[in-house]
DNA sequence: AGCAAGCGGACCAAATTGGTCCTGTTTAAA
DNA sequence: TTTAAACAGGACCAATTTGGTCCGCTTGCT
């Protein structure tokens, strides 16, 4: 269960499409441009969420992306998926792999464990979720010069470890 | 969190020591032996958990390694961040590089969330739980030849999604 | 026809993974 | 007091993954 960059601006990219009205093609490099993110790994990312059925495209002038599917039908699992292909957490859980250890591996059952923890997160949260948090004057919109934003409180999130940190 | 190989290893060596008495000095290839595990590479890691304070190695004829807590109170968690050091889900959220995205990072909680399950169910497995876990009748000793071991089932481990499709 | 836009394969550099190897040091035992 | 056993730790390495770029092709609008 890796989650790069691809997954992340995959995310970002539906984002973009989310605040629009449902059905209005974008472009690559509005997309790209609005979540700085590089247009021609966006393109490479998008093709796989097409693949996915989550984004339609249409090509020559006046083409673009759409969503295909309302952002409150789509998870972040999918998301995932679609880019990253079907992933595991280690080895162990990789399907066709199997698991390589001896001692009749222990320790399978407690990746499985995590695994699937992390699966009910990302396929109980939606595009249109996402679209809805913000984090009130978090917000950098950088125009060219970037600026780290400081990720400061979950709020809404309970219980996270990085909250209780920066709380500290 | 990356659970690479280096962290398997060391469950899988601290186990070998966990089958012993406690205090019984053990040398690296016997563990290595027991777990097929390169020698050198588990070498490597069990560095990582005596300077972790998990183990202490003795140098010399009769040394090896032991381990100085009991299985009991030794977390998943403490090994795996003594091999991998202090890890997270994304760059999102590492703590020193924060998160770079744009759009008020919608993204950083929900990985947030994430993580933290990930990070309960690693804390709230022991060292001694996993050597009391087996697959009766799945262990496959292997004098050489490997053979894989094929990964049924989770018992015990309910709504697993590798149980799920394993069962299907 | 001609341009605008995505498609998709080839290619690439840097980082990570999963190791090996070799030269120490330390320690027990002959 | 040698000597051999055992870990310590740094250098090194190949393969894979990550995070892209580039370019020629196809498609579709005008």
């Amino acid at each position: 269960m890796q989650i790069t960059r691809a997954s992340e601006y995959a995310m970002l990219g539906l984002l973009a499409l989310a605040r629009r009205p449902m059905g209005e093609v974008v472009m690559l490099d509005v997309v790209a441009g609005e979540e700085d993110i590089p247009v021609s790994f966006l393109g490479k990312i998008f093709q796989g969420l097409a693949r996915g059925k989550l984004v339609k495209s249409s090509r020559g002038s006046g083409g673009g992306f759409m969503l295909v599917r309302t952002p409150e039908s789509i998870t972040a699992l999918e998301v995932i998926e679609a880019v990253e292909g079907p992933v595991s957490l280690t080895r162990c859980l990789d399907e066709d792999t199997g698991c390589e250890h001896a001692s009749g591996c222990a320790l399978c059952g407690l990746f499985a464990e995590a695994q699937d923890r992390v699966k009910e997160v990302f396929s109980g949260t939606t595009v249109a979720q996402l679209a809805g948090r913000h984090i009130p004057g978090g917000m950098v919109r950088n125009a060219r010069g970037r600026e780290r934003i400081v990720f400061r409180s979950q709020q809404s999130q309970a219980g996270s470890n990085l909250a209780e940190k920066s709380a500290a």
